[in-house]
RNA sequence: GGGCGUGUAGCUUAGUUUGGCUGGAGCACCCGGCUGAUAACCGGGAGGCCACAGGUUCAAAUCCUGUCAUGCCCA
């Protein structure tokens, strides 16, 4: 006899020896399975990965698909390495792997080339930490050279992690040759496209307003400021603005008295409602501080807040709107301090719409160069644009005697005792509120305008919207609402940085002429270079801050000096899609072929980062779309739902499921457990659920097929025991029709985006179909040890079904797919073909035939019908039925076996005789009849409850029927077949119509004995099963029956079932050695030994 | 403060586009069954103010308005 090997140490054979050589050309070799083993995903993942770099299967995946010419492109989204990869970077590589391997078994030649973000400012803090170098002077003091050395090096703290990181969740990209922001050539094309830019006029100077602390000399993103906020009391004050040829003042507030000298401009709201009023008695007693207003005297503000400003009795002399005193002039806070020279708009009443009255008086203050909006509103309507303050933080001279060259937050009370001199000072007063403040010295940091590049996005707003509009985007809202928002309301974009570390904006002025030259590429850089500077050794400050250019204007002799800036790394990564190869200095083939990408996809908070530089760039410097389609991620979240975070300690380490449940799992339960665009919740159970209900359900059906095909030594390849579909049972026919239609509904939803939905299919195939219906009702098939023509219909069967399995998740679980595929092939499943085809490959699945699976639907349904049937009438399971009849539906006459095995009946019969069991009931369709009856609907529904359905029906036929005032017609209502009570019976409503399945709950002798055989055989199987013995181990039986009869044939089954060698019935005396149980009052006792 | 998501059983979720039968599954739990079938399987049960409050409608988890919680982006 052949026995099965116990191979729980051997996993996966086929894996570690790299012998068998592939061609993706030559047609598939099959090979005879070998025993699977035992599932060990670990193990089966680490010598996968091994397997994999000896053999080159990536490269072979992308290489055997170049004859079909059909490239599809993928551009990696570049992180950087100066951080631990987490949980989140495994969820957005899985998302980028999956669509790049399935359009590679689609046919297509997906190239993925890695990339690293390498600049920006997250580099620059980490190496100032490293150093305790904690302002600009500080830096340059230790050296901009060494400085920028340290942060090259600290940019691949983590690389190697990230490999590993990589290499074992099996995202497959090109590592070895990735493209890096920080490499020359990257850089010259970052040159390239700005200069693109500069050509068309999109390159301009100005300012732009951002926290900024003096004394590091460093202005801070928001993610900086945010680290800094704190609750601070400042003064704050009412000031009065005297109106030129008007005797009132109008009366503005400000939190930072420090801005007053630069005011140039009072904004109003034009639909606000102001008033002018007049004083009309002194301070009352409660008045706190400096200040003060004279009887009579008049001021203007808006009238909703005259009670929580004025703190004396006033009369209203006047009321108006906003705009009725805009363009009004006033008198200089600071004379002198700003020169007004050709800004007829300054210190004058403007309108604005962010002027609201819910603090302050309803007039804002403007101090152009020290707030976003004065900012904006000052560019707008042409104020001076000039600073009282200078980047040390202190006043400029010539802005007042009384505090020039003083630090300005030490001048709040100085300049409140200027204004109180001059009568300017109406009120002061403490005000409390969260302001930002330098993370690293504690200073408040100041609102500044900083000299700074913008990009002219404004004047592309039109094509960029359409762009955006042509992209398809994962979700559809991502592209029309949150990034549609965004640009209708698009700014210019900064892109200049007073740092370091990062490329260099390629931008020299010339220092007589003033005219501007932006370099576009390093031969440019060097035939205009003056001839005593240097070539740079690399395209980084500070070597390029010593290059000076020949001032290229006509009958200009003026040397030219770069720009000290660097650019927002945003910038770089924006010019990922032809940076990556160098274009246009080299590669134009690659970047022809690439551009537009087909695919991009990373998290969702992108949506104003890459995916808008990368448009950013792509509309200003192509004039066209970057990306043809883009998938946005949720963000995971910890199992609460809550953010994870090293300071909460909810950050999972995806090396804790690597080494557990293995990365198959964690792919597959990122894929399936949401869509991929909502947040998730990730929960470490639900990892091992996919662990244990898929990949383990999965694993042992193929060890089922492996084992026994490895027994039977079934070569798939082997035509003698091919089995052509018509020759196959109706089972088999099924598995291979529903893994046919399901494998359609898998590819469709991938298409659509609906990873989560395709997986949950998959899934439920695997476990409901393949598994718990297929295998269990095969399983008796393989135990046959004679060849059969049924037998080898199953094994071709699982064979086939597993390849298709394999195939279709592998874009998800590249794993154990390929594992699986290589012991039924031989080959990778990442070198074979989609499934379901494309429209440059062929579909190769079986043919679907809906009748067979809706047959088989039917007897799955009526098998547990009978199990609820029996539970309802008290029949245990093992006894059998000696009738059970069919009424109805469709001919299962095929199935009949298959039922009377799960049903435990002996004969199964069909009658037509309907009305022996059954009755009709009308169920009204509330859809039609809400249609029809409106706000009559409940009453009809209630009469329809009286009526009795057999007449109903008959009226209906005649077309006669009314309800409620109503005609009924057949669309109103739905019939449905109940069995009659007083039957074992349950009725079954489907696409197949009612069927009703009935059990003869009759008992008899021989029943019983049947019955009684069953028990005796399960409870000697579990003995087995207990001592731990081997299937085809045998063993010595003695069984004792009291008070019951069992026959011999029923006997000669038990003994058989058991592989009884020696076997005796009612022999003997029962000893402590035996077990005791009793079915249905019969007591048996039972004694299994060892042979 | 603004924009865009999300909120359904203890947990993970389907259903929301297009309103209509008793809101459907899985995990966990309880009862029963079955098993040489795997961390399994089958039948049944318990568990839902469908975040909350209004509104539209004969009818709302679904449409509208507002609120709350949570996340991202912007200020």
């Amino acid at each position: 006899m052949k026995t099965l090997l116990n191979s729980t140490s051997q996993i996966c054979p086929n894996l570690i020896t790299s012998h068998i050589q592939y061609d993706a050309f030559t047609p598939e070799v099959m090979v005879v399975p070998e025993p699977a083993g035992e599932f060990d995903p670990v193990a089966l993942e680490s010598s996968l990965m091994d397997t994999w770099r000896v053999e080159g299967t990536f490269a072979k995946s992308i290489d055997s698909r170049r004859g079909h010419g059909s490239a599809f492109t993928f551009l990696e989204g570049p992180p950087t390495a100066n951080g631990k990869p987490g949980i989140h970077h495994v969820i957005s590589r899985l998302f980028k792997d999956m669509v790049c391997r399935w359009k590679t078994m689609q046919g297509h030649v997906v190239e993925r080339k890695a990339g690293w973000d390498t600049h920006g400012l997250p580099v620059e803090i980490e190496v100032q930490k490293q150093l305790n170098l904690m302002s600009n002077e500080e830096i340059e003091a230790y050296g901009m050279k060494e400085f920028n050395e340290k942060c090259k090096e600290s940019v691949w703290t983590y690389e190697e992690t990230w490999r590993e990181m990589t290499e074992r969740m099996g995202f497959w990209v090109d590592l070895d040759d990735p493209y890096v922001t920080l490499h020359d050539q990257y850089i010259e094309s970052a040159w390239w496209s700005l200069k693109q830019m500069f050509d068309k006029g999109l390159l301009f100077r100005g300012h732009k307003v951002l926290p900024y602390c003096p004394q590091t000399g460093t202005s801070y993103s928001s993610h900086e400021v945010s680290l800094g906020y704190k609750e601070v009391t400042e003064p704050a004050v009412f000031v009065k603005f005297k109106l030129l040829e008007d005797e009132a003042s109008v009366l503005a507030w400000t939190t930072t008295p420090w801005t007053l000298p630069g005011n140039v401009g009072l904004a109003v709201g034009p639909d606000v409602t102001y008033c002018r009023v007049k004083i009309t008695s002194g301070p009352s007693d409660s008045w706190e501080g400096r200040g003060g207003a004279e009887v009579g005297e008049e001021l203007i503000l808006a009238k909703d807040l005259i009670g929580n400003v004025l703190r004396n009795h006033i009369e209203v002399l006047d009321e108006f709107a906003g705009s009725e005193i805009i363009g009004k002039s006033y008198k200089p806070l600071f004379p002198g301090a700003i020169d007004g020279e050709g800004h007829p708009s300054a210190w004058t009443i403007v309108g604005a719409d962010f002027v609201t009255t819910t603090d302050g008086t309803g007039v804002v203050h403007t101090a152009v160069m020290y707030g976003e909006e004065d900012y904006s509103l000052g560019m707008e309507v042409g104020f001076p644009a000039q600073h009282t303050v200078g980047m040390d933080g202190k006043f400029i001279e010539g802005t007042h005697s009384d505090i020039d060259g003083k630090n300005v937050k030490q001048c709040d009370d100085i300049i409140i005792d200027l204004l109180e001199k001059e009568g300017l000072l109406y009120r002061e007063h403490s005000y409390t509120h969260d302001y930002p403040h330098c993370w690293r010295t504690d200073h408040p940091l100041l609102y500044y305008a900083m000299d700074s590049w913008f990009v002219r996005m404004t004047a592309v707003k039109e094509q960029i919207l359409q762009y955006n509009s042509e992209v398809e985007w994962a979700p559809e809202w991502t592209g029309s609402k949150r990034m549609g928002e965004w640009l209708s309301n698009i700014k210019d974009w900064a892109i200049s940085r007073e740092r370091y570390w990062g490329t260099p904006l390629p931008v020299w002025i010339c220092k007589k002429c003033g005219s501007e030259h932006c370099v576009g590429s390093v031969e440019e850089l060097s035939e205009m270079k003056t001839e005593s500077s240097e070539m740079p050794p690399e395209l980084h400050r500070p070597y390029v801050d010593d290059i000076t250019l020949s001032c290229p204007q006509v009958g200009c002799d003026g040397e030219m000096i770069r720009e000290p800036y660097v650019m927002d790394c945003w910038f770089d990564s924006g010019c990922a899609s032809f940076a990556q190869w160098h274009y246009p200095f080299e590669n134009e083939d690659k970047f022809d072929g690439s551009f537009p990408v087909d695919y991009i996809c990373e998290a969702v908070d992108q949506t104003r980062g890459w995916f808008y530089s990368l448009m950013a760039v792509s509309t200003t410097v192509f004039d066209s779309i970057c990306y043809r389609r883009c998938l946005s991620l949720g963000h995971i979240l910890d199992k609460d739902g809550k953010k994870m975070s090293k300071s909460k300690g909810n950050v999972v380490n995806p090396w804790d499921h690597f080494n557990k449940e293995g990365a198959d799992s964690i792919r597959w339960y990122m894929t399936t457990q949401s869509a991929p665009w909502s947040p998730t919740n990730f929960d470490p159970n639900g990892v091992r659920e996919s662990y244990a209900k898929m990949f383990l359900t999965l694993w042992n059906v193929y060890k089922f097929h492996a084992d026994y095909a490895s027994l039977d030594g079934f070569d798939p390849g082997n035509d003698d025991t091919f089995v052509p579909l018509e020759e196959r049972s109706h089972l088999d026919r099924w598995i291979l029709s529903k893994a046919s239609s399901m494998a359609q509904g898998y590819h469709d939803k991938f298409v659509r985006w609906d990873f989560h939905k395709a997986g949950r299919d998959l899934e439920a195939f695997v476990v409901n179909d393949f598994s718990n219906w297929y295998v269990r009702r095969s399983r008796r098939r393989l135990w046959n040890e004679v060849d059969s023509l049924d037998k080898h219909s199953c094994q071709n069967t699982l064979h086939e079904v597993l390849l298709i399995v394999c195939r279709l998740m592998a874009p998800v679980s590249p794993f154990v797919s390929d594992a699986i595929h290589r012991g039924l092939t031989g080959s990778s499943v990442h070198l074979a073909d989609w499934p379901v085809g494309s429209d440059i490959i062929e579909s190769s699945l079986p043919p679907v035939d809906p009748l067979v699976e809706m047959e088989m639907e039917l007897v799955r349904s009526i098998a547990e019908a009978g199990r609820r049937v029996r539970v309802d009438a008290g029949r245990r399971q093992r006894l059998p039925c000696r009738s059970g009849w069919i009424v109805g539906g469709p001919d299962l006459s095929s199935f009949h076996e298959i039922l009377s095995e799960e049903l435990n009946v002996e004969e199964i019969s069909v009658i037509d005789d309907l009305d022996t069991f059954q009755k009709i009931e009308i169920v009204p369709n509330r859809k039609a009849l809400g249609a029809k009856c409106r706000a009559d609907l409940p009453k009809v529904l209630s009469e329809l409850q009286m009526i009795d359905p057999e007449s109903l029906l008959l009226e209906i036929e005649a077309g006669i029927a009314a309800v409620g005032g109503y005609e009924i017609n057949v669309s109103d209502i739905d019939i449905k077949r109940v069995e009659r009570e007083g039957f074992a019976a349950e009725t079954l409503s489907g696409d197949y119509g009612d069927v009703s399945l009935v059990l003869d709950m009759e008992v008899d002798e021989d029943l019983l004995s049947k019955g009684l055989s069953r028990d005796i055989i399960r409870r000697i199987q579990a003995k087995r099963k207990d001592l731990d013995l081997e299937i085809e181990a045998t063993i010595n039986l003695s069984v004792w029956i009291e008070d019951g009869k069992l026959s011999d044939r029923d006997w000669e089954r038990v003994v058989s079932e058991t592989r009884s060698e020696k076997a005796y019935l009612n022999e003997g005396v029962a000893d402590d050695n035996s077990m005791e149980f009793a079915v249905d009052g019969v007591k048996i006792s039972v004694r299994v030994e060892k042979t």
